[in-house]
DNA sequence: AAGCGTAAAGTAGTCATATAACTTTGTAAA
DNA sequence: TTTACAAAGTTATATGACTACTTTACGCTT
């Protein structure tokens, strides 16, 4: 009998969501696929349109894909909500205060979490990168327009709130953080130019964030929370401070 | 000078980067690319490795493509996010936990939002999806099995809460529910299992979130964000006991 | 026996060409 | 003006060939 009934989608994406589905409910991250030649065959294909079903996985984010070897299951990770947002921002650039409230919210949640949650090895993780934020901070300070040091600066920034995400338990906030993390590495430096004009500086902003490791590794939740919070305000004034022409005569 | 010195990515790949920007820089939603033809000459490559750059951006959401007619750029939307959702949930769903409590945090920031930047026609919108979850209250009460009507007051619910994302004014917030509404329909459907144990109704929903939005309306954040969290409090309590084997006798 | 280098096989990448199927457009008839 | 239909434009798919890279296997050297 007839098996489709009037296929109207193009068999390319039919194959495609059938090799979804095999991928996400037979395959786990890291293993392989058949050949592209095995595939299509498979599905009955021709290697061409084998290929454009393969693609638009890869497209996705399911699959690596590379010269002379089988594509592989890829891990998830955050790079696929991170693409979005940086087409999105750079389609609409208001959008990136949007994200740094919703980050801010995140952040908030995550704290609190990691403070009910976090392993002795999770706030470790989480002090080896204020520890980078505070050397970083330092050689910046000597040099205050020293590029190298605030980039490194930033890369343990993000590590730090990023270790919180994986102490809270919650995956899905570290998948949210990670593909933030880009976006938001533009507006870090458009507040750090704020920052020269006003008050805060990278010393300040390890402290606080030591105040929050701290209230974590003590399981306080609430004092958690409300010292991220309190950080995330200040570093959106900056942020917008640095933005808007109004600031400075 | 030389352009790529030695390219090593497959040209596919090259040519995917290449009109990612064209699209993103130089195109708006809605607007038709050329013919594929018309790209492949262009970027000097053939109708094939044309085709494979092309389904690589349908799959990263950026194009909708047809048969017969020309791509068309898409409008950014939740669904890029959404699809990740769905694979991680599928691959492990514990993490739809994870998902729901990320979501409690959003919730609350948007309902503060809201009440801060609704405009008039915002909350007409909310209070339209509010009257559509009271009717299909109202039928599901009448027969307590009735899915259909029950399905109607799910996608109710979903369009109310992405009601007052949309009054808050941010889209970051908007395109997040919308990819959650899917991934999250699962836990709607196993807390209504729950409920039926339990003591909220239908009904009693609709208050809590007439409630909401009635503090909306008078520009309580404070009080819409309490009362959201304590609707999603309960949501969530709910969930748990229907996943939960420990619940019932 | 162990290590190494090279040949062979496996595999993805790219191309040219042909044809089918669908959409849009232009034109002529009602 | 509306409808019907033909023509052009465009995407979808297949076949076959060839290239370039990766892995594997085999035999040689040490």
């Amino acid at each position: 009998m007839n098996h489709d009934a009037a296929e109207t989608r193009p068999a390319a994406v039919a194959v495609a969501d059938k090799l979804t589905e095999h991928v996400l409910g037979a395959l786990t991250p890291g293993m392989r696929l058949r050949s592209e030649a095995d595939l299509a065959e498979l599905y009955g294909v021709s290697r061409v349109t084998m290929r454009e079903a393969v693609k638009m996985l890869a497209g996705r984010g399911l699959l690596d894909v590379a010269r002379g070897r089988r594509a592989i299951v890829r891990q998830p990770d955050g790079s696929a909500f991170g693409d979005f947002l940086t087409s999105l921002i750079k389609s609409d650039p208001k959008c990136l205060f949007d994200l740094i409230q919703v980050r801010r919210s995140l952040e908030i949640q995550s704290a609190m979490m990691a403070a009910r949650n976090a392993s002795r090895a999770g706030i470790m993780a989480a002090e080896a990168a204020l520890g980078r934020m505070q050397d970083a901070a330092l050689e910046a300070g000597r040099d205050g327009a020293d590029a190298a040091a605030q980039m490194r600066f930033h890369q343990a920034d993000v590590d730090f709130h990023e270790a919180l995400a994986l102490a809270s338990g919650n995956r899905v906030l570290s998948y949210l953080f990670e593909g933030m993390s880009l976006p938001l590495r533009e507006s870090f430096y458009a507040s750090r130019r704020g920052q020269q004009l006003r008050g805060l500086s990278l010393v300040d902003s390890v402290a606080s964030h030591a105040h929050i490791l701290a209230c974590i590794s003590n399981g306080d939740g609430k004092g958690a929370s409300m010292a991220m919070s309190k950080l995330l305000d200040d570093a959106e004034r900056d942020i917008r401070a640095a933005y808007s022409p109004a600031s400075h005569g």
